[in-house]
DNA sequence: TAAATATAAAACCATTTGGTTTCATTTCAA
DNA sequence: TTGAAATGAAACCAAATGGTTTTATATTTA
């Protein structure tokens, strides 16, 4: 399974695939309907969904002469983990302790030190 | 101010970027500092600093003949908030209920005609 | 069966990306 | 005061990106 060219950071740069998946998070939807959604071409719409499928983040499944494409929001987890280190500094209310707790104190502390050994 | 030629998605969409933004996320830095924990030039490192810095990401004081570079999280909160719509696909206990109370629950239930469970 | 629909695949293109090397400038320190 | 350190800036480059157009193939449908 799993194909790792595009991760799913990559795939969720462009703002084109963002509103694909927004779409499909509604819906199943073939090419051409979504197509219709956007000014491109039909053909840039399938290389688009082509990143997004080698995210992980899409499939689709040939129905008739159509090809229906299908949200999987999984693997967008790895970005929410990723993010989740970085509410510690917007969310000082609660998330500075949860830091605090879950790792040391030490690094909320110290200044910039000059090496980082 | 806030330069907005690179957005936040795309800013984060480079592992190297992503990897400066941990490190500063302990400790401010001077370029060079950044540049000894990565196997690419100086030159590199600085344009990607300059990327974050038009997502505002980052900042960059100048102190000598230094220039010590400052992580600035708040923009993450556009990711985060872009995100959270999709978590009522995939923690179905409690952020459906979390969807339905901060939104409406209006689009819980309109657009998905056909599939979805 | 013939035309229309839906997609796939390939070739092409301009721009952006992520690097490099080289040279200049500023600042620190011996 | 002279050299090393830190950065800035510019020129360059290969590959990736986000598009296009063209051609071909399969599937409906009139």
């Amino acid at each position: 399974m799993s194909a790792a060219k595009h991760d799913v950071f990559q795939a969720i740069a462009d703002p084109t695939r963002r509103e694909v998946l927004r779409l499909l998070a509604s819906n199943e939807l073939a090419i051409s309907e979504i197509t219709a959604h956007f000014p491109i071409s039909r053909t840039a719409i399938a290389k688009h969904l082509h990143i997004l499928s080698e995210a992980n983040l899409v499939s689709g499944k040939k129905a008739g002469r159509e090809k229906i494409y299908q949200l999987h929001p999984e693997p967008l987890t790895e970005v929410k983990q990723w993010l989740s280190y970085y509410e510690q500094f917007w969310d000082n209310k609660l998330s500075i302790l949860k830091h605090v707790v879950e790792n040391d104190n030490e690094d909320r502390f110290k200044g910039r030190k000059k090496d980082q050994e």
